[in-house]
Formats: structure tokens, sequence, C-alpha cells
DNA sequence: CATAACCTTGACGTAGGGGTAAAGCGTGGC
DNA sequence: GCCACGCTTTACCCCTACGTCAAGGTTATG
């Protein structure tokens, strides 16, 4: 332990902090939208603070915008890839495939900036059904209350 | 035709006006989350206006919220009772009965009001995110393109 | 080294449907 | 009256995104 600078994580701890189970962890492994961990000589698995934000990041994207996880493995690659680009500091290399890349990765925020978009209306428009409903629901209330004062339990 | 001023509509027609799929009516109908409807005499299923409000609120708890089958059956049926109160006009009936009634409704239009709340707040959170990550990668672009003036392709 | 607490794979179950088959209804044309 | 054609019926298996054991291996601690 504090073999390297790295405080390496175990299964049940990512699956705390993030919120989901062990279940999940391995399933989204098994799919493709976690890179396979490293393991211990025992075999158990070792995460990096940089998967628990991917998990998070995928939670997100399922929770908030209710993308499949196949549209997910989708974006979570490209956003990868993207990674990659900013990490290769050769300035000259191929310029044209790196704005593909970059055109990709633009493609998918602007995909996922449409979604919430379009959900948060909705949001809204929902909200103000709801705020109207408990209004007159608080007024139907207060009646009750009244007829309740002059006619009592019979 | 033209039998009753009711306009009867077969299950093709529900599923075109509320999006959802045939196979998803008769499973929501199978789950209790639409009450059977009546049938033409060879057993063919027939709705009503109701109906299709009612799949349209349901899908609306499903895609905005997120809810579950499960839960949103308890809140269609509290909804549901509380139209039948609406339709008592005996003002004078049980009144206790009547507030339990309604405070239920009350308890899940706020439970809802609480969810959308929250993921309105998350979902403009996460838009300005993607705002900014928008910016950033139209930077990045511009500067890809200029490095490609000076240095044409190899 | 024993024991608890953690982890492993594997198999089966569940929710919310999708797809398709094989059959039955309904209605207009002849 | 009968046929064709489209719409509807139930029934069955397939899929995703996990939950829930079960049976056993690993690690940390006294």
């Amino acid at each position: 332990m504090a073999d390297s600078e790295e405080a390496y994580l175990q299964i049940g701890e990512v699956a705390e902090r993030t919120g989901v189970t062990q279940r999940t962890l391995r399933f989204y492994e098994e799919k493709g939208l976690l890179r396979p961990p490293t393991r211990m000589d025992g075999g158990f698995r070792l995460y990096c603070e940089d998967d628990v934000r991917r998990v998070k990041h995928v939670r997100r994207l399922q929770d908030l915008l209710g993308l499949t996880l196949a549209e997910i493995k989708d974006m979570v690659e490209a956003e990868e890839m993207l990674r990659e680009l900013k990490a290769q500091y050769r300035p000259d290399a191929d310029v044209s495939e790196k704005k593909r890349q970059l055109r990709k990765a633009i493609d998918v925020v602007t995909h996922q900036h449409n979604i919430v978009s379009q959900k948060a209306e909705q949001m809204s428009e929902m909200k103000t059904q709801l705020d109207e409903r408990l209004r007159t629901f608080s007024r139907w209330m207060t009646e009750l209350e009244r007829v309740e004062r002059k006619a009592p339990v019979a």
C-alpha cells in the first residue's frame, strides 16, 4: 500500500461513491462502457478516480437524458477519442484526422445539448401545470374544511 | 356508426395518436395502468378520448420523470380517485373521507413537483456545462484550421 | 491460522416492452 | 352471399438493464 501515488479503489468503494451497484459496474464493463480495470493478484478489480467520473457521467446521460447504454457507449467513445486527441501534444500530426475527431465530439455534445434543451422545456411546462393543480387542490382543501366546520361529524 | 355521440377509437388509432405501439397499450392494460376498454362483439378494443389522455400522461411520467410503471400506477390511481371525488356532487357525504383522498392526491402531485424541480435543476447545470464545452471545442476547431492554413497538407 | 469482510463468476429472475406468427374480425366490392 | 383485404386478437420468444442469489476464492485482522 502507498506503493504508487495513485489511490486505487475496489469495486465496493466505487459502487458506494457512484451510487450504482457492483453488479452494474461489472455490467457496464461487460458492455464496453467501462474499460476493463486492472486487477489485483487475486483477481479483484482496481479502479481509478477517472473510472468514478466515467460512471457518474454515464449515469447522468441515462437518468437525465434517458439514453440507452448503446447510445451512451458511442458518446463516451467519442469523448474518449477527444481526450486522446488532447493528450497528443505533437502539434503537427495529421490535422485533418484531428478535425474529424473534433467534429465528431462536437456532434455528440450538440446532440446532448438538443436533448437537454427539449426536455428542460417540457419540464418547465409540466412544472407550471403541477403548480396550478397544487393551488387548485389547496383551494378545495380549504373548502372541505369550511364545510366540515359548518356541519361537524354526524 | 354514428350510433352514440361518443367517437370510439380502435387500438390502432390510439397507438397512432399517442405515439406508443399497440403492444404497449395492451401491456399497460395488462399491468393495470389502463382500465380494460369496452369491446366490440368480435372482441376488438374500443377506447375513448379519456384513454388517449391517460396514455399521454403515463408517457410523460415515464419519459420526463423516469418513474417505473408501478409508481405511475399508484399515481394514476390516486388521480382517478380524485376524479371520482369531483364527480360525487353530494356535498355532504363523508367529508373526512374526501379529505383523505384529496390529501393523497396532493401528496402525489407534490412528489411529482419535487422530482421535476430536482431534475430541472440538474438539467440546467448540465446545459451550462455543455454550452461551455461547445465553446471550447469551437475555439479548438478554429485553432486547428489556423494550423492547417499555416502548414498545408504534407 | 481462523474468521470476517470483501471479491469472483455464473445462473436465473424481472421490468418494459419489440417482433412476429397464426388466427379471427369487419367491411367494401361484385 | 361471398371473397379479399386490412385491422385486431392472443401467444410466444427476444432484448435491455440490471437484481438476486449461490458457491466459492481473497484479503485483512486478531
